[in-house]
DNA sequence: CCTATTCTTTGATACAGATCAACATATGCC
DNA sequence: GGCATATGTTGATCTGTATCAAAGAATAGG
C-alpha cells in the first residue's frame, strides 16, 4: 500500500506508535532528533530503496521528516514481523541494512565530532558525488542537492551561513562548479577528496 | 575461548580481517576512528555483555581498543555464523543489539553535532549515572569513571582540559563532587538532567 | 623512599564558526 | 506580470572552545 507525502510533511513523529514499516520507493527523507530549546540534529537520510521501521521496535526515537515529495511502499507492521519470522534471508538483509546504517552512523559521528566546516562540506559533496556515480555508473556530473543549505547545515552539524560560505570557498578555488543554486559540477574529484581530512580508505570501502 | 588484554592494548585495528567474534567479560574497551592527521573520535563503548562482530561482517572500520583491563569471551567467526543461522531466537537478538548500538550512535550523533561542552559532560555524567543505577538498583552512589580525561575528550568531542574544566564547574556548582580523580557523587541528579539540554524523554526511554 | 612518567588542573591567548544583520535571488501564487 | 515568501549570499562582530604553556597530583618502578 502506497503512501506520499509532499516535501516538508512529517512522516513520522518521535515516540509515536509504528503501526507501519515502510519502504522509500522515491524522493529523499530526513532522520532528525531535537534538543529541548528546539536545536536539531539530522542523524540520517533515508533514499530510495531505503527502510523505515525494524521487526521488533514499535517506537522510534527520531522524527521522519519528507525533504523532497516522498512516496512509501507501507506494511502493516504485525504481518511483515510474521514474514520476516519466516524467511531467514529477510531477517538477514534487514540485520545487513542494521548494521550498514551503523556504520554510517559512526562515520558521521566522526564527522559531527571531529572534522572542520570545510572537510564537513568536502565530506558530504564526496559522498554525493560517489552515490550518484554508484547509480549511474559515471564518476560525475551534474549533481543535484537533495537538500537545502538549512537542511544541509543541519546535517553537518553547522550553521546554514557557514555552509553557504565554505560552498562558494571550494567554487572560488575551483573544486566544484554551481550550474544552478540547487545543482553543480564536481570540477577535482581528487582535490575534493583529499580534503575531507579522511584517512585513505577511512570511511565506507566499497 | 578467553583472552584478556592489559589497559591501552589495542584489541583490534581497522580492517584487519575478523576471525573471531566476542563478547565482553569483564572491563571497558572502546571503538573509535581515526583522520588522516591524528584526529580521533570514539564511537562507541563497550561494556561486559557487549558484543564486537557481527555475522556476515569480515571487517570492521574502526580500532577496538582496551580502555581497562579486559576479559573476552571468543568464537571463531564461521562456527559462530552457522550457529546463528540455525538458532533464530540468537538472530532475533543480534538484530536486537545492532539497533539499540544504532539508537545509542543516533543520541551521540545529536550530542557530537549540537550539544554545548556542559551539555555534554551532563550528559556523559547522566548516562553513566543512569547505567549504574540500573546495574546495582541504586538511584546514585560512588561512580567511577571508567576514562581518563582524555578519553571522555575523545568520546564527547571535546578537548580534555574542556573536560576537566567543566567537571570542576559542576563541582563548584555542587552538582557533583569528586572524592578521588577517578570517582565522584551526583549531588542533584535532576539539575544535572537540566544541564543535558534534552528534550524531557528524548532519549533512550527504558 | 625517591624519581620518572602519566594524568590533571589552571591560566592566557587565538581562532573557527556562531550570531546578528542586511540584502539578493528564486519560487510560487493571485 | 508582479507581489509575497522562501531560500541563499555576504559582511561585521562576538564567543565558546581549542590551543599553547606551565605547574601540580597521582602512580609506578627501581
Amino acid at each position: 500500500m502506497y503512501r506520499t507525502y509532499a516535501a516538508g510533511d512529517v512522516i513520522l513523529w518521535r515516540g509515536e506508535p509504528l503501526e507501519f514499516v515502510a519502504s522509500i520507493v522515491s524522493g529523499v527523507a530526513a532522520l532528525s532528533k531535537t534538543l529541548e530549546d528546539g536545536r536539531t540534529q539530522m542523524v540520517g537520510l533515508l533514499l530510495p530503496s531505503d527502510f523505515i521501521g525494524r521487526p521488533g521496535r514499535t517506537h522510534i526515537g527520531f522524527d521522519v521528516t519528507a525533504t523532497s515529495d516522498v512516496i512509501l511502499c507501507c506494511f502493516e507492521r504485525r504481518p511483515f514481523e510474521a514474514m520476516v519470522m519466516q524467511t531467514p534471508h529477510l531477517a538477514q538483509r534487514l540485520m545487513e541494512l542494521a548494521l550498514d546504517e551503523l556504520d554510517a552512523a559512526r562515520e558521521w559521528m566522526l564527522l559531527l565530532g571531529r572534522k572542520t566546516a570545510r572537510e564537513k562540506i568536502a565530506t558530504f559533496i564526496t559522498m554525493l558525488a560517489r552515490r550518484s556515480s554508484t547509480e549511474s555508473g559515471e564518476i560525475s556530473g551534474a549533481l543535484s542537492l537533495p537538500l537545502t543549505r538549512d537542511q544541509i547545515a543541519n546535517y553537518l552539524g553547522l550553521t546554514l551561513e557557514t555552509v553557504s560560505r565554505q560552498f562558494n570557498a571550494l567554487k572560488k578555488e575551483g573544486l566544484i562548479d554551481f550550474t544552478d543554486r540547487r545543482s553543480f559540477t564536481v570540477t577535482d574529484l581528487a582535490a575534493l577528496h583529499d580534503e575531507t581530512g579522511d584517512d585513505e580508505d577511512g570511511g565506507i570501502v566499497p
